[in-house]
DNA sequence: CTTTTTTCCTAAACTACTTCATCTTGTTTT
DNA sequence: AAAACAAGATGAAGTAGTTTAGGAAAAAAG
């Protein structure tokens, strides 16, 4: 069953009781998702923070001029949300959606509340994911501003080995801020070399 | 006495009885710099979270090429650390330094970490202050990733105005990922314009 | 297994943005 | 107030990355 995997998640950054950990994981719901099934559009909101078990997603944006732009991928014991959304609880302006047939748990804001209110050790849980989050966020701005496309690429090959084999080259190709065509010729100057 | 201030703005957040704004408040410590000293520097940990009382900080890298990346700004009630530092008590990759004369507050991490210790209270208003945070970049991720550098711009005058007129040119222009050139020129068919 | 659809590759023309170099203006310092 | 320095403006040349268009390969659907 998924919800060991995210209680073993979770050790790494809290110790739950038992009772505990009960409460925390039968606040999240599994559901499976079809590869292409959309879980999030536009306009309604987010009403979940969810954890990817097994699969893939991805979290998108399409522009006024129809260009789509990747904003996340998430596979296993990543988080996938539009945050912006889901914590003020506002219109989605992301899509996410399955990459290949996923296994995600989902938890409902009302019920992420509660468990925060319940306990410190949750209120804590979730100020350190959103810590890392920010952290992680930041480093991805930092290093964007500071490199070539190429050097992004390659930044992400490193960081990332797993993802790459996994996404579509479209959807990294505009995660990493370029369009395919140009990381079409990145990838094919890279293997010429090697 | 600047934190009054702080506790005004925490008032958004959560509220705290007497008795906790002062211990909040008091494990503060106000600070005064002047123009152009540096705050954070690469290699030492970043041991303190700040809150900006009065005046202007920049947070910025230097990348391999000697070429400056502003990464963020803060005036009053603005936040600036080098976060990624701070809360992993790393060695910092980053600059922090005054624009202005300042008067700044600082929380040092350990004190932080007690604040949060013994009440949920400010285990919550981290929370909050990290998802508020990660939303903000969010916000800003996806609009580099779709938005041209003039767009860019704009979008920056429309929503901080308030802070363009206070930083210098070179600082704004590598913060929206521009040479200071580039920015200029935007500047100068926009006034032509109007 | 065949057809249809989606993804990926290649190449040439194009453009948003950079680089470099010089000049003017504004800000610090003495 | 002059000298020294840093910031901003402007022009010309260069380049990283885009756009458009066509075809090949791979994956999904029937």
């Amino acid at each position: 069953m998924g919800k060991s995997q995210l209680l073993e998640y979770v050790k790494n950054f809290v110790s739950l009781t038992k009772v505990e950990e009960e409460q925390f994981s039968s606040s999240f719901e599994e559901v499976k998702v079809k590869k292409k099934q959309l879980i999030v559009q536009p306009n309604f909101p987010d009403r979940h923070r969810r954890f990817v078990i097994k699969g893939a997603l991805r979290t998108y944006t399409v522009a006024q001029d129809g260009q789509e732009h990747t904003i996340q991928f998430a596979i296993e014991n990543w988080w996938a949300s539009d945050f912006n959304s889901y914590i003020y609880q506002h219109p989605a302006t992301l899509f996410i959606i399955a990459l290949e047939n996923s296994t995600i748990l989902q938890l409902e804001f009302e019920k992420e509340q509660e468990l925060k209110r319940s306990n410190h050790k949750f209120e804590t849980l979730f100020r350190i994911l959103a810590e890392k989050g920010l952290a992680f966020e930041h480093r991805r701005i930092i290093f964007n501003l500071t490199h070539s496309a190429e050097a992004r690429y390659e930044n992400f090959l490193l960081n990332f080995p797993n993802f790459v084999q996994r996404v579509p080259q479209y959807a990294l190709a505009s995660y990493l801020g370029m369009t395919t065509e140009f990381l079409s010729r990145i990838r094919n100057k890279r293997t010429q070399k090697s």
